[in-house]
DNA sequence: AACCCGGGCGACCATCGGACGCTGGTGCC
DNA sequence: GGCACCAGCGTCCGATGGTCGCCCGGGTT
């Protein structure tokens, strides 16, 4: 029916960087285009594609090694550098990562997942709805190892009010760059203006996250969730 | 919004019997009445009800134990009459149960989930789309003791079959009574008016299911999936 | 009474969604 | 260079969806 992807089988040139940190700027990547409207990568070569996993046994010691020694010798991947608050554009100066490029790896884990959905079609399998462990194993191999789950769980609400206010999410990101605030306190302060978008919508969360487009293939935090329950029995109380 | 389910508080004389096996004989519990249409149990003293379940930290002893000793002293649970082939309407003979119960115990799995769903809500908790094992457990400490898991889902697609197409469910139950076929054959028999449902759908099969409203809360079994993909991939081998 | 057929469902498994806190990168002094 | 801060993400955990086959009820001989 309607729900059928097209993805283009040789697309294999415009694969992500294997590693933010090994030389190329996530910046420079996010402002020289090819951004949001390519495809993620090609399918040829996927693990996924040899039909082993079918019978749900591929062999995960292979997998993790495989991960494990790319790069000659068992040294473990870098992390990322970590997030500071950028206003909308801004650059992050030094080894940081800025607020823009976070809220890409939301729309890269959604193009993860309508490959995932894809491949599930093609095999006659079910077919995830959300951003599930299979997207970010598929992510992972498929070159973007940036991409981890605890960090995407992480800041799944401020990508939330990214996507259902920006004004407010930039006047946000302004505001506590302003104040010198690290990234820890502006998540934080992300969490309001979404209990006070719940309440607009009779307190139903997961009604506001299901109504917009991007937002659907994300789990509702459980820590929103939470606020939400506790503004609206303290409402209630009044 | 328009997914809020009102459940009666005071409905509590209504419970279904603690044990089929015990006494009361399913055929004359589905033909006397009160089946459908009535609130499933009420809430008062589920242990769901005592909010440690807010940390997921219920004793599993605790419960087990309970369910264990009912009875006096540690003697287990008989099984339930096994189903055989019946016409619909028919009344099952001797010490077996006929499908009219066997569909009736899928409606009352659909009242516990939106038990379930009332509760989830009410906490402000994640709220199951699906009959989950939380709804499972819910039924079976809400008495339905006869209700569990491997076998409902072992039976699913023929409920599915009976909602999809109730003439063609009562046809094919005719026709295997007559043949004297046993409840496994008939439910062989089941797949493939549901296979040819999904070609009907271009060949999409949780489609099939979610647009009925009694067959979204089912997960579509990996057998009725796997059967429509490679009736799928023999056709366009053509 | 003995036997065998067949199916109910206890219990297991891989994997899931979810969370914590250790490790170590980073900027400041 | 050394230190203190803080956040990335490896790794764990309880619970989930899914399944298998043991055990035993039941009908037949």
């Amino acid at each position: 029916g309607d729900n059928t992807i097209l993805l283009s089988q040789n697309n294999t040139a415009s694969s992500f960087p294997l590693n933010l940190n090994a030389g190329t700027d996530p910046v420079l990547l996010l402002q020289n285009g090819g951004r949001m409207g390519s495809t993620v990568s090609g399918f040829a070569g996927f693990p996924e594609n040899n039909f082993e996993d079918l019978h749900g046994k591929t062999c995960k010691k292979q997998k993790r090694r495989r991960l494990k020694e790319s790069g000659e010798e068992g040294e473990d991947r870098q992390r990322e550098h970590p997030f500071i608050v950028t206003e909308p554009g801004e650059l992050a100066r030094g080894k940081k990562n800025g607020l823009d490029y976070l809220f890409d790896l939301y729309e890269q884990c959604g193009k993860f997942l309508l490959e995932v959905q894809q491949i599930a079609k093609e095999r006659g399998e079910k077919c995830p709805t959300k951003v599930t462990n299979q997207v970010f194993r598929h992510a992972k191999y498929s070159g973007a190892s940036y991409i981890n789950k605890p960090k995407m769980r992480h800041y799944v609400h401020c990508y939330a009010l990214h996507c259902l206010d920006e004004e407010q999410s930039n006047r946000l990101r302004k505001a506590y760059k302003e104040r010198g605030e690290n990234v820890g306190a502006w998540r934080q302060a992300c969490y309001y203006p979404l209990v006070a978008k719940a309440r607009e919508n009779g307190w139903d969360i997961d009604g506001v996250f299901n109504k917009h487009e991007k937002l659907r293939i994300w789990y509702v935090p459980t820590k929103l969730r939470q606020l939400c329950h506790h503004e609206k029995s303290k409402q209630s109380h009044l």
